[in-house]
DNA sequence: ATGTCTGAGACACTCAGA
């Protein structure tokens, strides 16, 4: 078979609706193949679908929800929905998986949002905290029964290297960065031998981060920024990675997501 | 780092979530 090129993007968008403009010029400057959005803050009949489809992109896998959380699949190749999942077993929607049906036929994008958290790092007193763990505990267990080449991208809310953060050890104690969240998400890495694009093609210990707070009145100040977001793929999946690249210059962009968009191209 | 955004509900301003 032929190969083809497939390029993939993530970016937490934190609205899409309000970030349109911004969405069309990452898709007009960078055409990825697909791009994979969290944090869409909308429902189903609420996406901006026509935006979409004047830009090229006409495939979509919406999984949104009123106010708060969603995530939505879009695509200049065709694909079909796969799966949605709830990891976390309360009914919001953070995760929708597709099959690529065009270039790059049968692979699997899974495309996720995993909690924030909260902000104190102790299930006995923030339940987020516990939620956002329980979650990983389930996506590991589904984890193990993954047998087919998959990618799985998004907003981990997981910088989980000391190059991944600005301080490591002013972090340890801040949600994001502790110690018991690396090691969850370490087994879920384990679960099923996914390998870390992001630092296959940029190593530790180089810097490397996807988030700057809002709470800042300079982003650039200091540089503290974190790496949340990742994609992931299954190990002859990510042998197939030819380049990626993370777009900080979108942090500077007119109203811009606290995150920042990465793609990675495969040669398939 | 208790600061800055977003959307919902309600109609000027909180509140939750991040």
């Amino acid at each position: 078979m032929a190969s083809s090129n497939l390029s993939v993007a993530t970016w937490n968008i934190n609205s899409v609706r309000l970030r349109m403009p911004i969405v069309g010029r990452f898709l007009t400057e960078q055409a990825p193949d697909i791009l994979c959005l969290q944090e869409i803050k909308c429902q189903e009949h609420q996406f901006p679908y026509e935006a979409f489809r004047a830009l090229g992109y006409e495939h979509f896998a919406v999984h949104g929800q009123k106010g708060y959380h969603g995530v939505a699949t879009v695509g200049r190749v065709p694909f079909h929905e796969f799966s949605r999942h709830d990891w976390q077993d309360n009914g919001e929607a953070r995760h929708v998986g597709i099959e690529l049906e065009g270039p790059g036929q049968g692979t699997v994008i899974e495309n996720v949002y995993i909690p924030a958290g909260g902000d104190e790092p102790d299930r006995a007193i923030n339940p987020k905290f516990g939620q956002k763990l329980d979650f990983l505990g389930r996506m590991t267990r589904w984890a193990e029964t993954v047998d087919r080449p998959t990618l799985i991208v998004g907003d981990f809310n997981v910088a989980p290297l000391e190059s991944d953060v600005w301080n490591h050890k002013a972090l340890l104690k801040v949600v994001s960065h502790t110690p018991i969240e690396v090691e969850t998400l370490q087994g879920f890495m384990d679960a099923h031998g996914w390998q870390d694009i992001g630092r296959q093609h940029r190593s530790a210990p180089e810097r490397y981060y996807s988030w700057w707070s809002y709470r800042s009145k300079d982003w650039k100040a200091g540089d503290r920024g974190r790496r949340l977001d990742h994609m992931w793929a299954s190990p002859e999946l990510a042998a197939q990675s030819v380049a990626h690249h993370v777009h900080e210059d979108c942090r500077d962009w007119e109203k811009p997501s606290d995150h920042v968009p990465l793609v990675t191209e495969f040669d398939l």
